[in-house]
DNA sequence: CTTTCAAGATTACATTTGTAATCCATACAG
DNA sequence: CTGTATGGATTACAAATGTAATCTTGAAAG
């Protein structure tokens, strides 16, 4: 298993963007974060500079722009911040957090429906 | 609902202590967190501070000790934790988590069981 | 009472993070 | 070709965090 660089609140929001798009140009990211976040270009700048020198992230030069992509791969990212979250909070303990989730958010019918789905196929295997 | 301060990483070990044994002294919790962590009591003790000139912990003096329990709510700060990672790492959907979760994580048929009975309730509801 | 030792208060310091402004080089405008 | 504007590199700076050492004070020991 590769290691995974620690992603900071903010620099999850370029992630998310680069696996949603892989590449994108820092001014497209400038622009999908301008509804949701006061960040000033430059900032997003820093933020995409920190995560190369992290090793998060890559870039190549197209023209006069880069293009940059994610090099840590999301589903290891997410793992990692999932046993980050589960540890911190319920000391890694995965039914009472599933529980708390279940029993505290709202889920459609459908929601609730596929989740069973789920667990009747584990229940299984 | 009133403000939960921002409890940080190792800050969070402190206060699931003061949570599980209100009120504690800054000894008790030093030697419950030397199995699992290496933190000088010194380190302990500046932790404490913090949360309590967050106001996420109060205390007592007893003697030449403190009793410190916490004011900030367990319940509140599981809560704010836990949409703090969704959104991070879900743009706060649910369901893709739980998902998520249910598919990744070992789960005991007992807890397989009793998931199912919280969405089946849910379901009813 | 006086000394001392340990709790807590204060101070320390590097790193990470949030948030940007300024500097520099070069691809395009003319 | 040359000037300029813009993208990226470098620098900035305060707050939060991790991790602890030193200072201060009062309770306990004698």
């Amino acid at each position: 298993m590769k290691k995974i660089p620690k992603i900071s609140e903010s620099e999850w929001q370029i992630m998310k963007l680069l696996w949603a798009k892989n590449p994108s140009t820092a001014n497209e990211m400038v622009e999908k974060l301008s509804p949701t976040t006061a960040w000033k270009p430059k900032t997003i700048k820093t933020l995409l500079n920190r995560l190369v020198k992290k090793k998060a992230v890559g870039y190549e030069k197209k023209g006069r722009e880069y293009h940059y992509y994610p090099l840590a791969e999301k589903s290891e990212c997410v793992k990692a911040e999932s046993h980050s979250f589960l540890r911190r909070v319920y000391n890694g303990a995965t039914k009472p957090m599933l529980a708390a989730f279940l029993e505290n958010e709202d889920l459609s019918p459908e929601d609730i429906k596929e989740l069973k789905r789920i667990l009747n196929k584990k229940g299984r295997g």
